[in-house]
DNA sequence: GTTTATTACTTTTAAAACGCAAGCAAAAAA
DNA sequence: TTTTTTGCTTGCGTTTTAAAAGTAATAAAC
């Protein structure tokens, strides 16, 4: 099924593509809490049903966000990676995680707080790097068949 | 009608409230192009259903991201604006168009190139501020009641 | 070979989005 | 002052999307 973009505008068009409530936390769970199987994504807190997961990762897939690959030595476990394409939506989830840090802890007082994201407040640029470089590495020690 | 949240995850907390078709476009609406009032955005090229509209309004008010108000002269039109909640929102919206400008393309030609993009990709520090300023400046310009 | 676990798809049910049109109040026009 | 237009808001029927649960396929373990 071919996406419709609802038109030409460069904002609108991502969301056309990331505007809805998985795609992005699917791309977090494999880039912040290295997520690569499909029982660790229906392990997660966020608690995706298997139906709608099977269905965006192929969404992801289609539009080259995540590859579909497997272990060398496992037929049966599926492997799903984050592409280069992937890897720069890191700035947007970066983005999301500052704004939520501090502007919904008023309506969320449970939202998680810590090392973590005390480097985010820090150094923003270095948070991400540090995402991005550190997925590349587990990339590189991942063989794949 | 209370939000529910997923988990306490910045990230997937954002998407909670932000993670749809409409929220961050029709922020980019009053960012970008200057929208204000209800018609302003049912007349966009995005083509909102006016009960939608008048939903998600609700919303981004009910979680500090728009204001509602009117001009001190009129009683019958209702103005949108952003708060500083909403302003906050920009880097977010920048990211996504960045992303869409260098990994969209390819399955969606038409989407929108000029001066602005190029603007944004030379300098994307300058073109947030340019962004948020120049609402700062159109709030101060707009007398309200 | 039989059993078990993992992964993915399908079916059913519930919720949300959408298009359309009616309703209402304020403002502008006649 | 009456009428018409404007600016939303709401309700209803349809379509789309999500959730829950159950089914099928595959391969690993025994």
């Amino acid at each position: 099924m071919p996406l419709e973009f609802r038109c030409d505008c460069p904002f609108t068009s991502a969301l056309d593509v990331l505007g809805d409530k998985w795609m992005l936390v699917i791309v977090k769970q494999m880039l912040v809490e290295g997520k690569e199987t499909f029982t660790d994504f229906t392990e997660s807190e966020e608690a995706i049903a298997t139906n709608i997961l099977s269905t965006k990762l192929k969404l992801l897939e289609e539009f080259g966000i995540i590859l579909k690959t497997k272990r060398p030595n496992n037929k049966k476990t599926n492997l799903y990676l984050l592409t280069e394409k992937g890897l720069a939506l890191t700035p947007i989830l970066v983005e999301l995680a500052i704004w939520s840090d501090s502007n919904l802890r008023e309506v969320h007082p449970t939202i998680r707080d810590g090392e973590q994201l005390e480097f985010l407040r820090k150094d923003k640029a270095a948070f991400t790097d540090v995402l991005i470089n550190g997925y590349r590495e587990k990339l590189e020690e991942t063989p794949t068949k």
